[in-house]
Parts: C-alpha cells; sequence; structure tokens
DNA sequence: AAATATTTTTGAACCGGTTCAATATACAAA
DNA sequence: TTTGTATATTGAACCGGTTCAAAAATATTT
C-alpha cells in the first residue's frame, strides 16, 4: 500500500482537494466541523503532506545553503560552520550540514540530496585521497548549482576559499630557526588531502631557504587527533637515538600537539626546555594549556564568513559570475611552548 | 525576470521538453549534437532544473534524516551526530544537521523546512528557556511528522531519550562523600534546560540523602564553556574565605572542570590534593589530562544511536505507533581528580 | 418570504519537472 | 527505390500538491 496522498483523504473525507488543503494550510475559511472531520481522516489515513509538491506553487521555499564536511567530530568544522552560519543567517539563509566522513560515494550523495533539494547552494570540503572522483562536481557546474571548495581540487575550475598553509607552516619553520634551533620534525597529518600536504611542503621550503638539510626521516607520520599525537609522540621519544633527539617539532594541528605534549609529560621531558613544540590551528584549549600552546592560528570563522558570501553571491546572481579563489592568511601565535636559544 | 524552467530552454533551443529532460539526466539517446546544443542553451540562459519537481513523479527521493542541535560548536552534539549517523547510515539514510543556536523561532524554521523537504523525520535537541513555545511541535504531531526529543518538553506527549542526569549527578555526590568528602560545592550550567536542571537537583538529593546540609550558596552559576569554568573558578577561588575552602567541586561538564583546573594550577592550588574534581560528559580530553579527570561518562554516541533507531522504526512505521521514553544510564569513570581521605 | 450578505466549498488550471508509447528521422540492406 | 531497423524526438498524461474565481450553502436583513 503506497503512501496517502491528499486526494485519499479528499475522497475519504468526502469533501474536495481544495478543502484538505485549506485544512492543511490551517486556512480559517473551513468550517470547524469540516476541519475536524478532515483532521481525522489524516489521522486515520496516516496521511503526510509532500513538501515537494507543496513548494512547486505558491510561496517561495526557505532560502537555505548546505555545508559537507569531512568528518562530524572535527572541531576545526564547526568552528568553520559557526562563521558560516553566521554570515547565512544574516542574509536570510539556513544552514544544513552534512558528513561525508570522507568517502567519495557519500559527498556524491550528498550534493545530490542537496541540489535536488530547496538547497541553493553549497559549501564543500573536498574529500581528497589517492584516487581523485570529480564527475559529481562537473555535475554541479552543468548545472549552475553554486557551490564553493574549501580547498583546491586537482582538474576543476571552482570557488575556493582556503587557508595559505604553505606560508604559514614555512613561516613556523623559519621561527624556529631563528630561535637557534637546528634539528627540527614534523609530525604530520593526512598527506593525501591538499593542506596536510602544503604542511609538510613548507616544512621542507623553510629548509631550502636556510642551511638546514632536509631528509625524508625528519617527516613522522602521525594523524589527526590527540591520540595520535599521544601514541605516536611516546613511540618516536622512546626509540630515538640520543644523538638524533630533536629540538622542536612542529605538528599538523594543536590537537596532535597536545597529544605530542601528554605523551612527553608522561615521559618526563620538559617542554619547551627540552624540545619546543608549535601547533596549527589556534583552537580554544590551546591557549590554555600548560604551558600555553604556540601555534598557527587559521581564522576559521573569517574561512566559512568568506566562503558562505561568495556562495550567497553566487545564488543571487542572475547570470553566471567570476570564480573566485582566496587564500586566507594563517598567522603565528607566539605563546610558551618555543625556546628562544637566543636569550 | 524570473528564473527559467524547462519550458524556457526548450522554447530556445527548438526542441521539446522531453529532449531537455534526457540532457539533464545524461539519457544516452539524445543525438550528441543535440545534446551540446541544449547544454548551450541552458548555460546561457543559467537554467537550474527544480530538485522538487524533479522528485515529484520517479525515482523515489533519497532517505534522509534531520538533527536539530542548540549550538554548532558544542563537542556534545557533536558527538551524538555521530552516533546518529552511524546507525542512520547503516539503514541506507542520510543525515542533515542544522542548529536553533538556543531560538525558538529558528527551532521552528528548521522543523518546518525539514518536514517541508524530503527529510523523512527529525531528532530534536529542543530550545528550553523561560517562556515555552511548542506550536511547532504540535503542528508535527499533527501531521504525523516522526520527530524524537533529546530532552522531555513540558506539555508534549512525544518520544525522549535523554541521559538520567539526576541519577548520575546524585551518585557522583554521593561518591564525593563516601571518599570522606564534606564541603562540596557545584559549578552549574544552565539552569533552564532539564538536564542542567537535573543535575543541581541530583547534586541536592544526595545532600538530603545523606547528612550534609543544603543550602544555595553551594551552586555557583558558572555556564558551559571552558571560559566559564576558567573565569569563574579565578574569581570563585580568589575571593573564597578559608574557613569556606571546598573540599570538592562537581562540575556541569567536562569542558567547564578543564577550564577550572586550568585556573587553579595558575593559583597553585593543587588537585587532587587541596580540591577533588569532578567532570560530566568523559570527552576525549578528559582522560588525557593530567591529572585525568574522574568524570560522569555520558554515553553520547548510544544516545544518538538510540534516537535514530527510534526515529527510523517511526519514519518506517505503516500505521501510528506507541510512544516512547528512554533514560540512558551515565557512569561514574574514576581517575585521578578526586582524593579518597580513607586511604 | 424574498433579497442580500456572508461564509464554505469546489472545479479546473497550474507549478516544473518525468515518463513512455508513438512518431519521425537516419542509415543500411534488399 | 523500397523496406527494415536502429536511433532521436516528441506529445500528452502524470506526480501531489496550491490557488482562486465562481458556485453553493448559510445567515442576516428587509
Amino acid at each position: 500500500m503506497k503512501r496517502p496522498t491528499i486526494t485519499d483523504v479528499a475522497e475519504k473525507a468526502g469533501v474536495s482537494k481544495a478543502t484538505v488543503s485549506a485544512v492543511i494550510n490551517d486556512r480559517d475559511t473551513v468550517k470547524p466541523s469540516t476541519r475536524d472531520h478532515v483532521l481525522s481522516i489524516i489521522k486515520t489515513l496516516n496521511f503526510q503532506p509532500k513538501g515537494q509538491a507543496r513548494g512547486l506553487r505558491g510561496r517561495t521555499s526557505g532560502r537555505s545553503i548546505g555545508f559537507i564536511v569531512r568528518e562530524l567530530d572535527n572541531p576545526f568544522y564547526t568552528a568553520v560552520a559557526v562563521g558560516v552560519k553566521k554570515y547565512a543567517n544574516a542574509k536570510g539563509y539556513t544552514l544544513f550540514i552534512a558528513s561525508s566522513e570522507r568517502s567519495h560515494g557519500n559527498e556524491e550523495i550528498l550534493t545530490r540530496q542537496f541540489a535536488a533539494q530547496e538547497v541553493k547552494g553549497a559549501i564543500i570540503a573536498p574529500v581528497i585521497d589517492g584516487n581523485t572522483e570529480i564527475d559529481h562536481l562537473f555535475s554541479l557546474k552543468k548545472f549552475n548549482y553554486p557551490f564553493v571548495l574549501l580547498e583546491e581540487v586537482a582538474g576543476i575550475r571552482a570557488n575556493v576559499v582556503s587557508v595559505d598553509n604553505l606560508r604559514a607552516a614555512t613561516e613556523a619553520v623559519k621561527y624556529l630557526i631563528e630561535c637557534g634551533h637546528s634539528r627540527i620534525v614534523h609530525f604530520s597529518g593526512p598527506e593525501f588531502a591538499s593542506h596536510g600536504f602544503e604542511r609538510i611542503n613548507g616544512f621542507r621550503n623553510a629548509f631550502s631557504e636556510s642551511q638546514l638539510v632536509y631528509n625524508e626521516n625528519l617527516i613522522i607520520h602521525c594523524g589527526s587527533h590527540f591520540k595520535d599525537g599521544f601514541e605516536t609522540g611516546l613511540e618516536y621519544f622512546n626509540n630515538i637515538l640520543p644523538d638524533q633527539f630533536p629540538m622542536a617539532v612542529v605538528c599538523y594541528n594543536d590537537v596532535v600537539a597536545l597529544g605530542l605534549m601528554a605523551a612527553l609529560r608522561k615521559l618526563a621531558v620538559k617542554v619547551p626546555d627540552q624540545v619546543s613544540i608549535i601547533g596549527y590551528d589556534d583552537i580554544e584549549f590551546a591557549r590554555y594549556w600548560s604551558p600555553a600552546l604556540t601555534t598557527i592560528g587559521t581564522p576559521l570563522e573569517e574561512l566559512g564568513k568568506k566562503a558562505a558570501e561568495i556562495l550567497i553571491r553566487n545564488i543571487e546572481a542572475k547570470t553566471a559570475i567570476t570564480i573566485e579563489t582566496h587564500a586566507l592568511k594563517a598567522m603565528l601565535h607566539i605563546r610558551e611552548t618555543v625556546l628562544d636559544l637566543n636569550k
């Protein structure tokens, strides 16, 4: 038995479709007795008006935009989302968030669902791994569905708002060098994603611009969670040869940095006296931790705001408009986890 | 000038609607030359097929559910969302998250948007403050829109999945008493929301079941963020009279507890030697902090899973089914922030 | 009781797409 | 040239609601 329609209700109640519609929409032209009767039929039939058909005619359906994140429990995205939401709400749009959980398939389904509904446009943190799948993005372009990427995707020209990770990572390492550090390593994050990759490259960059010698062993493959920093840190510092003991660690993000610091505390290695540490993101915990974490602050809310701004400009444009690319600047927040050897 | 429709495209391209539709849907029955021509018209007209009409006929629109949280940047909700998502995905539903930002108005708009689209049902963390507004919830009930609340709302009978905060808070205090503590205070969270209120009540409860004397001054109004714990902690412990110095603090949640610990470290007050602390939620940081936080663990993922389970059961039910209420048990995780005076 | 005003209800067109049987066109074989 | 077949295109019905002018039912006035 299929889902009941307004016609079913009308027939069973012995009234016209128009009357049922009036009841549904709380029109006050309906006689109370008819109203109650129709309502009771609605209940027994378990009728549920189908939104799609409703929106077809009549009132402009509510304006909304979507945001596809890569994972739900990552504070990075929620911070960006806050920025998106603020801007969107100010412009009269509501925001729907969905997560691809790092799956191309999900990303495609979600973009399709957004596009198919009354969601007017989407901000996408694209899944990037070994095999690129960008058909769905092309398909969005084909039908002029407005979208903004939070990371460059090879092979597709689209609006992009991102952070200048390369420059930021380079500067972090330079700062360490200025402070007199020489044996510097990097606890790296996901290497396929461009932000992870850029940070590694920035790390390498700084070496080539200095007199330090780069070497693959200076990249320690870690991950992106607290646990990763903790466990990798424990293992790395437990097995490191005394003559290879690093003077400083640049971490993929703050959470990893905090995890690493927890591990070092357990190993009784003092920060910053024995090892200096730099994080990335400037999450709330970073400044309250003891010692307060020196970290590269990415303007997450700004990022979201900018993306929303471009998206909505595209949604409201009558004609096709030029594609925009923005790379926001990240800034080093100097706190207490880097030792200055010049002093 | 209004948004172009498929008819506009068809006319301008000199073909029928059916052909345009075929192009849109990548049907391989279209001659490449027509295809390209239509596509070019689509581009110049900036045509965007309207999903609502598409879903009306043909393929069943994708299954999805919604989750309305109270705030985006609260790890509590993202943890619950992870549980919701896992269950939903396993059942073939995608999840959309939206935030009411603690506004009744937004909550109403969002429920309406969910209901009006092809989102089959919603899990709602209801906004609860002084003035109750539940018209939209009634409206959902009226049209049999399936939904599950994450907190009891006075005046409405609906599916509810929540945590037994009262019992948990009571047990936390009892544990402190067993450990020999007597002067115990509570850093409280939002008092209108039932979970905040229940924790306060649980705190009070434990007193009445013991020989301790309850007193309004034992409740310190704090908040729910790290910053709140830090600042309230700083102020409170700075101004407290020596004879009123508490032996233990039960915090509204973990983040507040960590903030408080950061403040105490700054004041050189030792935890747990001078003050014992209990948190609430068991977030990831709790177990890695030093000292590791003793806290009441709420099964957040479980909570989400249970809510999703009930929701989907309701969505897939052919006829009206009974309303369910569940209160999940929270558990005390004993770590290092409570001093046992019996030892 | 008739005329008029008001409240309710309805029929039919409409929204913007999809679908598919039927038709038109192109292309190869007889 | 005619016939057969594969390929392209289309007309018209349809999806499940909304809308509104017009008709029907009630209520009020004269």
